[in-house]
DNA sequence: AATGTTGTTCGTATATTTACGAATGAAAAT
DNA sequence: ATTTTCATTCGTAAATATACGAACAACATT
């Protein structure tokens, strides 16, 4: 029955997820490049990024799940976007954690 | 002789540092309370926070790397306060990074 | 049907993170 | 001098993160 107490608000729940997401210097890369323009191909990415594509993939995902990005197959490659909902949620959350 | 090629650019290493500082709820929490009130004792946390004794000085420890905080001895207690410089630097990075 | 392109997932190794209690250190109070 | 208070560091365990190449899946092209 879920007797749990929480003990962290969503605030800093999610304050904490967001910049978990931002934690690591490859992804604010990709972060950067996917809200200079709207778009961005992972094979592109690839070419760029001083890493293997295996590892991309994994980053990927955990930006994916972050929320702040969102993959769609556009075949035969796969194409990758801001979610600009979290994106603006997660500027707000920051703007307003550090005053 | 260190040939070695940056990876990354000084903004998304700092923006990366910056952001694992607050990648875990306790540690926002931990910041929202020194950045409401100008310092706080590490007893005083202890109390409310929902971790050891010995884990929340991993947590400053991990805060004070950052630069995000410091503090001093203020016998017989502990004292941290908000590092307003890298503050108001990680504050800056942010708004930027978000647009 | 066989091949090629694109990306993900799997398997694995290594490093880092998180957590706790025990031990320690440093300073104050008795 | 001994004890108490406060916080850090140590030792350790378990979980998560990061990285890579190999294997795989999906789809297009030949």
């Amino acid at each position: 029955m879920a007797v749990e107490t929480k003990k962290y608000t969503d605030n800093q729940e999610l304050i904490a997820k967001f910049s978990n997401a931002l934690g690591h210097p490859v992804r604010v890369a990709i972060l950067q490049q996917l809200s200079k323009q709207s778009c961005c191909f992972h094979g592109d990415m690839a070419e760029v990024l001083p890493i293997a594509n295996s590892t991309l993939s994994q980053h990927l995902k955990v930006l994916r799940e972050a929320g702040l990005i969102q993959g769609e197959i556009d075949p035969p490659k796969t194409k990758y976007c801001i979610n600009k909902d979290n994106w603006h949620l997660a500027k707000g959350l920051m703007i307003g954690f550090f005053d």
